[in-house]
DNA sequence: CGATTCTTTGAAAACAGTCAATCTGTGTGG
DNA sequence: CCACACAGATTGACTGTTTTCAAAGAATCG
């Protein structure tokens, strides 16, 4: 579960022995099972979660009770709402195993500690989250410019892995559209 | 000019007298007429600016021509493509002065050399970095979960020193309608 | 003023959402 | 092993919203 995460790493930055083990040492092992939730709206997102095995979803829910996927996260991705976690305010999200998954969970003070006392993991993590930035940017401009027929090609292109794991009713909330038209936009994509 | 980004800085950080000199010597002072752009598609974002005064936007546009603001500057504002800027690639976006301007620019490799010797305004820049990743997140899940009225709401409620100062259609680009959906959610809206 | 620029309005068409019914595949318990 | 339940996917008919196109009305600026 941790040679997951080690291999992870050690792909992205150099690390020695020592911090390593002190990464190993301050982080929680967790295994979800399918359905089962790492957070509920109105908690407060106290950890940085990194999917060593399975696949989970954020969402968020209107007043009406639709759910809106802003976030799916499997192998190798981390997940846990960004607002809660920085202003320490209770989660406007769920975070929800699609399928049995592992994670990897460090408390927001042992992952801070570890961005202070490792250099090459903090760049690590300021280059994760200058490439999210990023990504959410152009999923707003996407979401506003595209027709629902272009965001659903462009989510099989981008997401093949997601897509392929994944009930097409969570594609369609994922790109914003009812399962309905997903359905209908397939149809004729298909006869294309 | 410098002074109002002085007091910007006074009210966010406590820098010394010799940390703030620096900042100012490596800035650049520049005017931008209404209309005028200071980054156009295809060049590469290579400033960070802080506008001192007036008003700029970003938007890119679409295949059909059709534009898209995904952000409004106005004083005490940072604007710059973050894509382009942080990977180095050419800007998808462009940034045009919406009324008589005057921006603080900073190159990149000076910007990233005070980052670097005053952790105070590193400090500064993070957290704001944070924000921004959280209120991005925020406009894509408004974008997929709101109606135009409640968009148009929000951003009148949010913005108001941008509403005021902008012709209704870039409310209308702002929140994703075009400008006669726009006026008619306005007339129904007043009516109630 | 006269010329832009901006806003509003009407009518038609395109698009997506909703509701209800049906179909399909999967897995579980008897 | 079968029957049934259940989750997911599709379809049809209808409704509602937004866009588009075209025109006309304000407002603003040199």
């Amino acid at each position: 579960m941790f040679d997951i995460f080690k291999k992870y790493l050690s792909e992205r930055a150099t690390l020695t022995e020592a911090e390593l083990c002190l990464i190993h040492s301050l982080s929680v092992k967790k295994k979800i099972a399918k359905r089962g939730f790492i957070l509920r709206k109105g908690e407060i997102s106290r950890h940085t979660n990194f999917v060593s095995k399975g696949l989970l979803r954020l969402y968020r829910t209107d007043h009406r009770g639709d759910e809106y996927i802003l976030k799916f996260a499997d192998e190798n991705h981390w997940i846990n709402d960004r607002e809660s976690y920085l202003t320490g305010q209770p989660s406007t999200a769920n975070i929800e195993a699609i399928e049995d998954s592992e994670i990897l969970a460090w408390k927001k003070s042992d992952f801070d500690l570890l961005l202070n006392k490792i250099p090459a993991f903090k760049e690590l993590m300021k280059n994760l989250s200058a490439k999210l930035q990023i990504a959410s940017e152009n999923r707003f401009y996407t979401s506003v410019s595209s027709t629902a027929e272009e965001k659903y090609l462009q989510f099989v292109i981008k997401y093949p892995a997601i897509f392929n794991r994944v009930p097409l009713q969570m594609v369609a909330s994922y790109i914003g559209v009812s399962r309905e038209t997903l359905s209908r936009i397939r149809r004729i994509s298909v006869s294309k």
